[in-house]
DNA sequence: CCCCCTATGTGCGTTGTCGAACACAACAAA
DNA sequence: TTTGTTGTGTTCGACAACGCACATAGGGGG
């Protein structure tokens, strides 16, 4: 539909992006998106954006997976949000913050499409659609939030990690990872140990299998029976609400 | 400045509000906010918003403090947001949700303001101050929340006691409230005999005294050392984009 | 005054995570 | 092959919070 090639300028068709927002954009708003368009691979263990620092972009990832974790004084860290092609990084400062105060972590290698951040703020300000689109969003993770905070309260810790594994699934194709536990345990924000323990129950249910980093799911339908109500509340809020 | 009377309709003076959000309002809007401004007290417990359903009017506390909760389906139940006079309830629903996941309590006893959602949403698509204004305390609230699952996560329940308390003192006058250790261990998501352990040590370091639902804060200084580093983080946002 | 209800303090065994130490296995480079 | 690094499993004592039971204490109504 949008994939015709205009003034040697090469476009990328709309369907091959995948990111749910840029999808979903009103037809003149794309093309004057589209002109902008950086697409960029980023890899594993990439920080987009350290706390106390501004973006000068908006990253809409397509395949990547970007977490969003707060570093405390203390060098402990906390998972708060992630983001998939469900979303875009730099909420934030669409909403008007001069800085961040978190850091955005690549946890799952992949691509993104990144926009210089006045571009996306002036459609963001002037147009409707955009703004509702983005707001959605602002709400889909305001609530996926509330959920991390009820569910460190209330569910184990093998919960957690299922509803975890279980995230980052909805946001790729392929049902195998690369993280190792510490890498877990960081996100998480516990140890290592315990992450290693919550696994071995998951291995020994059989909904996964494990090995030095490669994890493979291989009972979707089981982890989403382990895990807590949080992750089926999300998920179908994700559904309706962007997934189209 | 705006406390005429006119057409025999009572007019509220903008400074007697209190309301951070109204009070920043642009000229033209507030006139044509006004007009539908309604002035509710609401007592301690009241419930201004039920999970699953939809608020018909957003409420701008004035004097009131009113916690975002969710509600498990065991009956436990996690606060996740505080909202008393910098802020509003009723965010999801001008972003875009159907309806709220979550309970609005009324924490502390006192005043607000409602006004009608249509108001409100109207304003708020049409208006770009309107909108700023809502969207920085929706920047404000993610960092509330942020702040919750890591404090839930990595400090003591002595520590997330001292914040609620001080958060409660930062919106409202006076240095003492009115809550229980049942109503806090509800807002914390913890038991009741944990907080009366935590209430304990604060009352022996001399920072509190409390006596049957009547907590005094004898030493505010104290409680911040005392309490972690989201305490003045948050403190500090708030007072940098809201309170004028 | 007594009684009842609400709010608080205390004790006990249990669970989950922490913190630290250590052994082992897989893999890569020399 | 040897060596070093990285990732995992396991153990132990410590501690915080849980769940439950029960004791106590203030305060209002009869």
């Amino acid at each position: 539909m949008m994939n015709v090639t205009s003034n040697g300028k090469k476009m990328i068709p709309i369907q091959a992006l995948g990111n749910c927002i840029l999808t979903q954009l009103p037809a003149d708003v794309w093309t004057h998106w589209q002109v902008h368009f950086e697409e960029l691979a980023l890899p594993e263990g990439r920080i987009l954006c350290e706390p106390g620092k501004a973006l000068t972009h908006i990253y809409f990832p397509t395949t990547a997976i970007v977490s969003w974790q707060y570093l405390l004084a203390s060098g402990e860290c906390t998972e708060i949000a992630m983001v998939g092609k469900e979303g875009l990084v730099g909420l934030d400062l669409l909403m008007g913050a001069m800085h961040s105060h978190n850091q955005a972590l690549v946890q799952t290698a992949g691509h993104c499409i990144r926009i210089k951040l006045d571009v996306v703020l002036q459609s963001f300000q002037q147009d409707q659609k955009v703004q509702s689109l983005i707001m959605l969003y602002a709400g889909a993770l305001i609530a996926q939030m509330s959920h991390g905070n009820v569910c460190r309260q209330h569910h184990t810790l093998e919960q957690q990690l299922s509803r975890m594994i279980l995230m980052v699934l909805d946001r790729q194709k392929e049902l195998h990872m690369h993280k190792t536990h510490e890498g877990m345990a960081q996100a998480l924000g516990v140890r290592r140990e315990s992450v290693s323990l919550a696994a071995a129950k998951l291995m020994k249910k059989g909904f996964i299998s494990y090995s030095r980093g490669h994890l493979e799911v291989l009972d979707r339908a089981g982890l989403i029976q382990r895990s807590c109500e949080c992750y089926q509340l999300l998920q179908q809020l994700r559904c309706k609400e962007f997934c189209v």
